[in-house]
RNA sequence: GAGGGCGUAGCUCAGUUGGCAGAGCAGCGGACUUUUAAUCCGCGGGUCCAGGGUUCGAGUCCCUGCGCCCUUACCA
């Protein structure tokens, strides 16, 4: 190629179209005029190939320029069919004929191999078989594919090269880009529906120098000016209510936490989730907010299967397959009682707590830590839920969970009604747990009993990196408004939206074993 | 952490009872101006994940390790 004097890794391009712009504009008029007068002037110039009077050809037909990937070349002599791929269009066909195209264009095209990436330009035409076509009047390089791509057939299948190699994952499987795409438009209309309901996104610290906000093992890190150990954060929740404080009413933040903790199909070490607190609001009122970020983003998701498939969801509802299910998201979701589903699930009532001590030891549930103390109730109680409870939920149904036992929500506002249960709702679908909501505590007191609380209950590595939050105390003392709080796991959300059973599936860099070397 | 599956050419995959390492595509050389996974002729291509064992002989059987996938557990 560089004997043609090419640079095989091409230079800025003017005037580009996607493919998908391109090939909308064909102009069927236009090819056939084209088409006719080619035909005629033919015509004429075979009976006298020195006809004066031979009719001119007629070429309005639009004129495009394109870059792609090649996914497929045949090469027939003296015209080379090629099928280029970007992100808006899976493949479009481009002809490099040797008598149209101009003459490195067209030994380019001898050259090209599957993988490279060129730029065409040309008119649009079909073929006699009906497919839109630029027939090139020109083809300039647009980078060199050194690696052997994936198999044109079946693309990337192995697992392992998919999340490793996400590059070419992504340009040889146009479902894998499409995940990404969605996953783009869905967080774009939920920031937009927030930001219409008059939400403020902000960003709050990720180094931390206490893990906050939640109960999971943080991440260690050091800061060299100061000589100290920092946390990523594992939840952003105590500097949003700081805000709250500082008479911002209604705040959120989309961003990462960080979780030192398993890797599996539904936890990655590095996490995006949607925090949100609403001063004057309660545990309902973020319920509400969430059901409708929940039903804006099955709207982006049913729109673009409607897209691709070409059917259009049926009015009034919402229904997106995940694996087996069939989930419509269009009614309001369900609500049932914690104590109620406890029954259902286990026979009896959570209030029992001998019989739920029974219960557990016959049902194989831990209630001895490994010293050999009795483990509190509360946890044996949330143990038997989450192990027999939980899975009576009808998967295909969104569902509230609500009316926790206060014991197992310590930084949530007792029910009014009854103090032994918190005011508190935790969204399931499909059997994942999607995110907590809450009425927060707003209480100093309260707050500063419950820190102490928690921390007398934790061993010495878990001192190490959970701490009394005094500033947050002291932000309380201030005088934080009563709010609702909630948080959603847009990565869980996603899988959901775009039917992919991974977590994987759903993050373009998921954290692998570093490669052996 | 436990159980199961997989690992063979650049990619997608076969490989029988333990008996010379295979196919398609990709690559290389050649033919071909309306092809659609183009076609036709010819040619190269291997640490069978790694290490050990059984055996006259191991891709195949056994053990150990590594990686990925699935199930399950843990992560209040």
């Amino acid at each position: 190629m560089r004997e043609l004097g090419l640079d095989p890794y091409g230079h800025r391009q003017h005037d580009l179209l996607s493919l998908a712009e391109a090939a909308g504009r064909y102009d069927e008029a236009a090819d056939a005029t084209h088409q006719e007068s080619a035909a005629a002037r033919k015509g004429v110039l075979k009976d006298n190939p020195e006809a004066e009077d031979a009719p001119p050809m007629i070429d309005d037909r639009p004129r495009v320029r394109v870059a792609g990937r090649v996914m497929l070349i045949r090469d027939s002599g003296k015209l080379v069919w090629m099928n280029l791929r970007d992100a808006s269009h899976e493949s479009f066909q481009v002809a490099v004929s040797k008598a149209d195209c101009d003459e490195l264009g067209f030994a380019l095209a001898k050259q090209t191999d599957l993988g490279d990436i060129v730029v065409a330009s040309g008119p649009l035409m079909k073929t006699r078989k009906g497919e839109t076509t630029i027939w090139a009047s020109g083809l300039e390089p647009g980078s060199k594919c050194l690696v052997p791509p994936p198999s044109k057939h079946d693309g990337l299948q192995d697992q392992e090269l998919r999340y490793r190699q996400r590059y070419v994952d992504l340009w040889s499987n146009p479902e894998t880009t499409s995940v990404f795409m969605l996953r783009a438009r869905v967080i774009a209309a939920l920031r937009a529906h927030l930001a219409s309901i008059g939400f403020v996104e902000v960003e709050t610290p990720m180094l931390q120098s206490q893990a906050g906000g939640a109960a999971a093992r943080p991440f260690v890190t050091h800061l060299n000016a100061l000589d100290m150990d920092l946390y990523l954060r594992i939840a952003p929740e105590l500097y949003l209510k700081r805000l709250l404080v500082g008479g911002m009413p209604r705040v959120f933040e989309i961003n990462r936490n960080f979780r030192n903790e398993g890797v599996d199909r539904s936890h990655n070490p590095e996490f995006t989730m949607i925090e949100l607190y609403e001063a004057f609001g309660d545990c309902s009122t973020v319920m509400d907010i969430s059901e409708s970020l929940v039903r804006v983003a099955a709207k982006v998701a049913s729109k673009m299967r409607a897209g691709e498939t070409g059917v259009r969801a049926e009015g009034g509802s919402l229904v997106l397959p995940f694996g087996d299910l069939s989930i419509d998201y269009a009614p309001a979701f369900d609500r049932v009682n914690y104590g109620e589903l406890f029954e259902r699930g286990l026979g009896f009532a959570f209030t029992d707590h001998d019989r739920a001590r029974a219960e557990a030891t016959k049902r194989g549930i831990k209630t001895r830590n490994e010293a050999g103390e009795d483990i509190d109730i509360v946890f044996i109680i949330n143990e038997l839920f989450e192990e027999f409870a939980e899975p009576k939920l009808d998967p295909a149904r969104p569902t509230w969970i609500v009316g926790y036992p206060a014991a197992l929500s310590p930084l949530t506002r007792p029910m009014a009604d009854d103090p032994s249960l918190a005011d508190r709702a935790d969204l399931f679908i499909a059997g994942m747990e999607i995110g907590p909501h809450y009425t927060e505590l707003n209480d100093p007191d309260v707050q500063a009993a419950k820190f102490r609380e928690q921390l007398a209950g934790v061993d010495d590595e878990e001192r190490t990196f959970r701490s009394f939050d005094a500033d947050f105390i002291r932000a309380l003392k201030s005088g934080m408004p009563p709010a609702g709080g909630m948080g959603l796991g847009i990565d869980r959300l996603m899988m959901l939206m775009a039917d992919q059973r991974s977590i994987r599936d759903v993050l373009l860099f998921p954290f692998m074993r570093p490669e052996a070397t």
